[in-house]
DNA sequence: TCTGGGGTCCTTAATCTA
DNA sequence: TCTGTAGATTAAGGACCC
């Protein structure tokens, strides 16, 4: 790390600005210098997903419920988000980003990790390179991003996000701890409104003040994993590397309904198509799943999951819906009126035609078995026949440990 | 304020099994 | 036949992110 021959690492964090409601701004004149509001459209039940820096002066910001962003400026142009739209722009942007670095790792459609390490020698210092990126992903597209570069992951996001809108942040490595000090801790990642209460219990903060807390009493508060998270946050530790896209682990889809039903018709109508979707996407990635899970949101936002696993791995939106239905019905939920119904699958298994096959054809293994197993075994099979020593026989294929 | 949709990961509890 | 138990697996909920 300090004076080996291993070259200094830089990670690069690109954030595109606003990035919904600017595209629309971009693509439509007219919303140029109006507050812009991407997400539900005012009377309908559903949240901001994106606004412009105009309509943030007016305290709007993402996740604001609808009604709220309109109290607060019913003038804005508000819009529903057109993804397929959002999707195009995006693979040009990071088709932009691979010419300046094939090691790129997408955090979502407008975010993505950058390893800038060894450039320098093509592009200069990494304020050069991160004006380059500005550079010509404006050029490309129209549209500003904001840059953060510093030793690793943390310190490279932190970075993007202190200059926004449309900025460049550079942190070296000596320059690491008086950056993060004054930070709230707020800033930190994983720390959400929940965790924000407990550190305000506690007196926390600042990045500085969160440093000085011994290990012990955050994890009395927040779990291990927490504390130890926030711990090497507050001390800029984090990793440099890029994680390439880990496949998914599963596929859902759920609607919230403009007023909340009871008549199960109707719910099971939705989730018909809801389960019809679900095993469209599945069959489109050849995956299938074994567990199928119902999440339903009832009146007063009383949220619940049930879920269930398949003794067979499925993407047939039958046996989707029939299981997702035998869980409404059966999973004990309350009898109350319905606002949001969703359903998913997950735990990808492996096809018949990978691998295990060949474990059929091994000769088994002699195994240990516990002596009181095997003459129960002996008993029953004398008592009901050859049945039930066949069900033995597939018993002893386990291993098994006596003590 | 009245809270979308699509995900991931973590914690905890209950249940199964060797 | 009974019993205790550790570890794995399943299930539910919640925090968080974009």
């Amino acid at each position: 790390m300090t004076h080996s021959h291993r070259a200094q690492r830089w990670v690069g964090h690109a954030d595109l600005d606003a990035f919904y409601a600017s595209v629309e701004q971009r693509d439509c004149p007219e919303y140029r210098d109006r507050p812009v509001v991407v997400g539900a459209l005012p009377g309908h039940r559903g949240v901001v997903a994106a606004a412009n820096y105009r309509a943030r002066d007016f305290g709007i910001h993402s996740a604001m419920p609808i009604a709220e962003a309109y109290r607060r400026c019913p003038d804005a142009v508000y819009l529903r988000p057109d993804m397929a739209k959002y999707s195009r722009v995006s693979r040009k942007i990071f088709q932009i980003l691979g010419t300046i670095t094939p090691v790129i790792e997408p955090v979502s459609v407008d975010e993505a990790y950058l390893d800038l390490t060894g450039l320098e020698k093509l592009l200069g210092p990494p304020a050069s390179i991160g004006s380059e990126i500005k550079h010509r992903i404006l050029e490309a597209s129209g549209l500003t991003v904001s840059v953060g570069i510093g030793p690793n992951r943390l310190i490279a996001k932190l970075g993007s996000e202190h200059r926004k809108p449309d900025g460049l942040m550079v942190v070296h490595p000596d320059e690491v701890q008086e950056f993060l000090a004054p930070m709230p801790v707020a800033n930190l990642r994983g720390l959400g409104r929940q965790t924000q209460k407990i550190f305000s219990r506690l007196g926390i903060r600042s990045v500085g003040q969160l440093r000085t807390v011994p290990l012990q009493i955050l994890e009395q508060h927040l779990g291990t994993k927490a504390a130890l998270s926030f711990q090497q946050q507050a001390l800029g530790i984090a990793s440099s590397e890029m994680v390439p896209g880990r496949g998914r682990k599963s596929i859902s889809k759920e609607t919230t309904f403009e007023e909340d039903v009871r008549e199960q018709e109707i719910l099971r109508d939705t989730l018909h198509k809801l389960a019809a979707e679900v095993a469209k996407r599945a069959r489109r990635e050849q995956l299938s799943g074994a567990v199928v899970t119902l999440k339903i949101r009832f009146t007063g936002f009383e949220t619940h999951t049930r879920q269930h696993k398949l003794p067979v791995p499925t993407h047939d939106e039958r046996v989707i819906l029939r299981e997702a239905w035998a869980l409404f019905l059966n999973g004990n939920l309350p009898s109350k009126p319905v606002r949001l119904i969703g359903v998913g699958i997950s735990d990808w298994q492996q096809t018949e035609t990978e691998p295990m096959q060949a474990d059929l054809f091994e000769q088994p293994k002699k195994r240990e078995i516990d002596d009181r197993l095997l003459k129960t075994i002996d008993r029953v099979a004398d008592r009901f026949g050859k049945g039930i020593l066949q069900l033995g026989c597939t018993a002893t294929k386990n291993t098994h440990k006596p003590r």
